[in-house]
DNA sequence: TTGAAAGCGTTACCAC
DNA sequence: GTGGTAACGCTTTCAA
């Protein structure tokens, strides 16, 4: 593999269609072709092609101080209900010929900020953040000074920054409602990370339905560190192995926490849902297929992802953006991890 | 949000510390450091700190010629397996200061060129390819002859390119094996597309068993579009619906396929492993949860991307690296999905 | 319609 | 050890 020849640039093409680099410059660009003759512009491209002209977008990008690509800043790409989001953004954004500029934080501070280091080195045009926590809102700040910011699922507890979110505060509620009208009077939540503004809503929601009925919602204190399928194996262990009478509902704040739930009942030689009906979140990918398959929260991810893009890209064509937050609505999606209580 | 103001740039940092930007330049590169006295060095540095000076990566890239990027090109980032072997990509890429550009193929070949044209302008340092197809050889080799490339996980078929995979003809004959020895001689592979080396690599080590004993595979000429949990579903239905007797065990090519071909024996009131026995591959998150859980073949998925983000930094600093090809082993993992036959 | 020249911010090389 | 100079490849004035 020979990676040695020198790369053809815009002189060369110059000098081969017999133009000056600022001509052949014009002629490549689709904005500016319309300057030239139609011969001189034609018979460029025709150089460029056949020369496999390749534009050093490094030196464009000096030149006119943008980079094309857009920054997307994500907790966990292995997290199920990010992929369609993902999909939503490069939509919109590779039909404007930007590129995606993918990282992690893993949820952690510092980790966010070196890449909005590296995010701020590079240029990007646009930051789309979606691993935002509450209080991050200096951090954001700070970003939104150099680069336009949007934020995508997790907003930072004020309304600073233009957001698009799902309505967690609605999720809530519609699990809260759907266990209620089942006929639950004794329920507990599965807490994700409350330093999240998705699982900060979602409890909220769902609380708030509790106070309006006879329902009573147990272990308020408890919360998951991460939403994953250990922590609510461990959360859910926790309440079934406190004396007493235990809940007879569950509202998991994710899927995957759901999942562990029910690793923790089996462990107990419960069943779902007849000894303890559970609610999971975001319809993850197997969510219908795992057992008992699960009743949860649909997003609208997808379209989300979507409108986040299109949102990013009016912020970098600097519209008069005032910073709103947006909150689509999700649905209720019903399987069979619940049912009345068994001993009402 | 006003974003106006004019960034500081290294001149500024070097008046504002009184040096040359050669020198400033020196004083902020780790490597060129020592080459000066230690004061200026370390006024720069407090200064370049001060003013929150942030390097022009479009200047430094453009100077030196390498952006300081890997590209990393996948068929669908909604894949489950694909997250540990970003991982493990991820880990190693960042530990060079370098970062990550994600683009998705959705398995369409123009999209492939599309992708690799982008990547070309924007001088990524390497490319790690893990969307190719059987047949894209020469799509590869053009590449190539631009940016070093690495295989990940699906070979093009000759050797001609650095490729890290996983074993997929051993991982098919231990899925064969298993099923072989629990008493299965009426089998049947749920196929995944055949123009991707490693679902042809699963099919001939499973071929290979079978030829071995007095096995017999059966329904050999259907594959799937798509590894999905639709397709999966639909072959598993095509056989079901075949006239005669049925195969005893599926090999389905992955577990989304697997997953498909539980809800097919369910439309037609079979149970799984009591009428049909399966084993999928990849051991995806929740394979562990569905029902019955699923007998799988586990990946080392973040010690291959691990392998092939070290392997592409070699490609990059110009080791004398022959086309090699190195192929992960597999593991069995054995849950409930198989049994053996019940009509022997 | 095209050409000339300047400059984007950085680093490599050569002097001193 | 530090300064000067040039150059990376492109776009954008400004002139002709």
């Amino acid at each position: 593999m020979d990676r040695s020849s020198a790369r053809v640039t815009l002189k060369d093409i110059a000098r081969l269609a017999g133009v000056h680099p600022a001509t052949a410059s014009r002629a490549l660009d689709p904005a500016r072709g319309d300057m030239l003759t139609p011969e001189t512009r034609d018979r460029v491209r025709r150089v460029a092609q056949e020369a496999g002209y390749q534009v050093n977008s490094f030196a464009r990008s000096l030149r006119k101080n943008s980079s094309g690509m857009v920054g997307v800043v994500v907790a966990d790409v292995a997290n199920p209900f990010l992929p369609p989001i993902l999909r939503g953004i490069e939509q919109i954004i590779r039909a404007e010929q930007k590129l995606l500029l993918i990282a992690e934080t893993h949820d952690d501070g510092s980790t966010l900020l070196e890449i909005i280091d590296h995010f701020v080195a590079r240029r990007v045009d646009a930051v789309i953040l979606s691993a935002a926590h509450l209080g991050d809102e200096h951090a954001v700040a700070s970003l939104a000074e150099k680069i336009p910011v949007v934020l995508a699922v997790r907003s930072v507890g004020s309304a600073r920054f233009p957001t698009i979110t799902h309505d967690d505060v609605l999720g809530g509620q519609l699990a809260a409602e759907h266990l209620v009208s089942l006929g639950h009077r004794d329920l507990a939540q599965l807490r994700g990370p409350m330093d999240v503004s998705s699982f900060r809503g979602r409890e909220q929601g769902f609380a708030a339905v509790m106070s309006t009925t006879t329902a009573l919602e147990r272990f308020v204190d408890q919360s998951a560190t991460a939403p994953t399928v250990e922590e609510g194996r461990r959360l859910a262990k926790a309440i079934l192995d406190t004396p007493g009478r235990h809940p007879t509902a569950f509202f998991a704040h994710n899927d995957l926490m759901a999942v562990g739930a029910l690793e923790a009942l089996r462990d107990r030689g419960l069943t779902c849902p007849r000894d303890i009906s559970i609610v999971g979140y975001n319809d993850a990918p197997l969510s219908n297929h795992v057992n008992p398959p699960l009743t949860t929260v649909r997003l609208p991810s997808l379209e989300l992802g979507r409108r986040v893009a299109t949102l990013a890209l009016a912020v970098i064509a600097g519209s008069p953006t005032e910073p709103t937050i947006e909150k689509l609505p999700p649905e209720l999606v019903i399987r069979q991890s619940t049912a009345a209580p068994s001993h009402p």
